[in-house]
DNA sequence: CTGTTAGCGCATTCAT
DNA sequence: ATGAATGCGCTAACAG
């Protein structure tokens, strides 16, 4: 199989389809566009010339000529865990990417987890911004701030965490409720047939991510793996001492305890407890998100699987749908799609 | 937390820098680009001007004077599996994404399994091509012809297979060793205490990335999980009709299997006979690449994992290692490593 | 309805 | 060692 001889490498430009179809420039440019104002022959003589020449627009000249810009405001949360640290790096990495593209991100921080504070920060937000990336709360005022800076032609996404009710363009992050149906049959297959007790944390049940992932995973549990008790999920608030402390007394209760299952963060405090315990072989413990820390706790055996979202991924695509959308092109849902990643030990990058 | 008033979205320009600077266009141009022949003290002012003005070349622009455009061909099998089918698919996409960035890629279809004829193929390649994406084979006539395409300058990448000894400029895919820990792991762990035999069944192990997997996985199932003996892999050549027959006499001759990991293609023959053999749900079979079959055994529970390559990532990843080399910008490594997926029913995409 | 024209921000001759 | 001028391919006024 030869390669075959290739020829000219050379593009049509919009001179060259104007030249053949035998009009002006602007012409073309009002069909290519699809603007108003040409007759349907001279449309169709221009759309003959572009399949000849198989034009493609230079999307480099496009937006230099167009000349427009892009601000974008990503509300993120005041400190917060290592997972929301990550992703606050990989925003910057982001930032400086789009700032090649002529798009600007300004990272606002604010407490994330209070809705009046959040809803009172995008109720304040700069006129200047066309899109806004944030980490939302299902939360009524919230939800209304979300709709009102739609409403005002900002395009907004949410990240990490969605609010589905309102009219946010589009949510970037993962399915929360496979992500626990993921965890539980992890935990189910992992633990074989064995009778036992699974306890379920999370930050808090009432944001939205945990609540959904806890679901899914009770769901999972008791539908599929009857050996299993899953405890009621208590709430470690994110905190690692105060998940600790609710570590060690499941254990110390529970001596048929066989897993456990971390939909939120505060993940030092379990690995403390656990291997306090000297229990941390036999429970098998599932979390999310990796870290530095998470990923030190997998490498070891003390956790047994890391159900992650990417943060670099995550970032990178809210800039993209949010760009992508102020200029008018069309984003591709494959590549936008924020995967539920599995790691074992095995396959750590 | 009130969001900070933003002032103008203004974003300085090499005329910026020029005129603060005090000097040309052109001077500014040689700073920026590290060019010879400017008095220190002259790139000193520019520079300061340019941390000044926090001035950021905008890439369209400098695409579109450079006017340079790049012609990259991919390499791919004729005919081939359903995950090469789904490669080639994405490369397409991929094309046309690149069209729009003035680089184009160009589709050769040979027999990518026989050394001779794929060594011939990339000899024989038009000089046209900058770069050139490859799913190689680690073949002596195969590496000296990736060799010499990069001693001619043309940018070499190794796709899904990689040529390691080679000069090829970077790896696209995964790392199949892990790849086959990873699914060892999972068997293992999947497996419980449970005593018996696990089957490997390979396309070919002249295949660099079977044989690789198949080491991964032999490595930690013998060290980890000595209640589980693996059998010498099996070549089914990525036939689904041999493969069936392999399975079946697997299943009939051992009736302690207790696992099938499969690290090459021939999918429904695996799944053909586990189904006919009514073994289906107790048998682990774990398996690589999701493809439009692999999916429906897993959601069956015919296949209990699938470890995966996005080949859309992959692609993609290709051609922006390509185009990065050639215009002579960094790529961000973090973006580009290819991912070990793992796949249970709960978290396909 | 259609054509002319002037840039967009940068790279690149060619002068000086 | 530095500057002035030209053009990349396209968009958007503005004319006709």
């Amino acid at each position: 199989m030869t390669a075959e001889a290739t020829p000219l490498p050379v593009r049509a430009t919009l001179e060259d389809v104007a030249r053949t179809a035998g009009v002006s420039l602007a012409t073309v440019d009002r069909v290519i566009n699809r603007r108003e104002g040409v007759r349907a022959k001279t449309v169709a003589r221009v759309e003959a010339a572009v399949a000849k020449l198989g034009y493609r627009a230079d999307i480099a000249a496009a937006r230099l000529a167009r000349g427009q810009s892009f601000r974008f405001a990503f509300v993120l949360p005041t400190g917060g865990n290592s997972f929301m640290t990550n992703l606050t790096e990989q925003v910057r990495h982001t930032a400086e990417w789009l700032a090649g593209q002529r798009g600007f991100i300004d990272i606002i921080h604010v407490d994330v987890f209070d809705p009046d504070v959040l809803a009172g920060a995008l109720e304040t937000l700069s006129p200047a911004y066309q899109g806004v990336a944030v980490i939302a709360l299902d939360h009524p005022r919230v939800r209304a701030a979300i709709d009102e800076l739609s409403a005002r032609g900002v395009a907004v996404v949410t990240l990490v965490s969605d609010a589905p009710s309102s009219r946010r363009l589009h949510y970037v992050g993962i399915d929360n409720p496979a992500a626990g149906r993921t965890a539980a049959t992890l935990m189910g297959r992992y633990l074989g047939g064995q009778e036992g007790t699974v306890a379920v944390i999370a930050g808090s049940l009432s944001l939205r991510d945990h609540a959904e992932r806890q679901f899914g995973f009770s769901q999972i549990l008791s539908s599929e793996y009857p050996n299993l008790r899953a405890l009621p999920a208590l709430e470690g608030r994110d905190d690692s001492e105060r998940t600790r402390e609710l570590t060690a007394t499941l254990l110390a209760r529970h001596g048929d305890l066989r897993g456990i299952y971390c939909c939120g963060a505060g993940n030092r405090g379990i690995a403390d407890a656990l291997e306090a315990s000297g229990r941390a072989r036999e429970v098998v413990w599932i979390t999310h998100e990796l870290t530095q820390h998470t990923r030190r706790f997998l490498v070891r055996g003390t956790c047994d699987a890391i159900i992650n979202q990417d943060p670099g991924h995550e970032a990178r695509s809210a800039a993209r749908v949010l760009l992508a959308h102020c200029s008018g092109e069309p984003i591709s849902p494959d590549q936008e799609r924020i995967r539920i990643d599995i790691f074992l030990r095995d396959n750590l990058p």
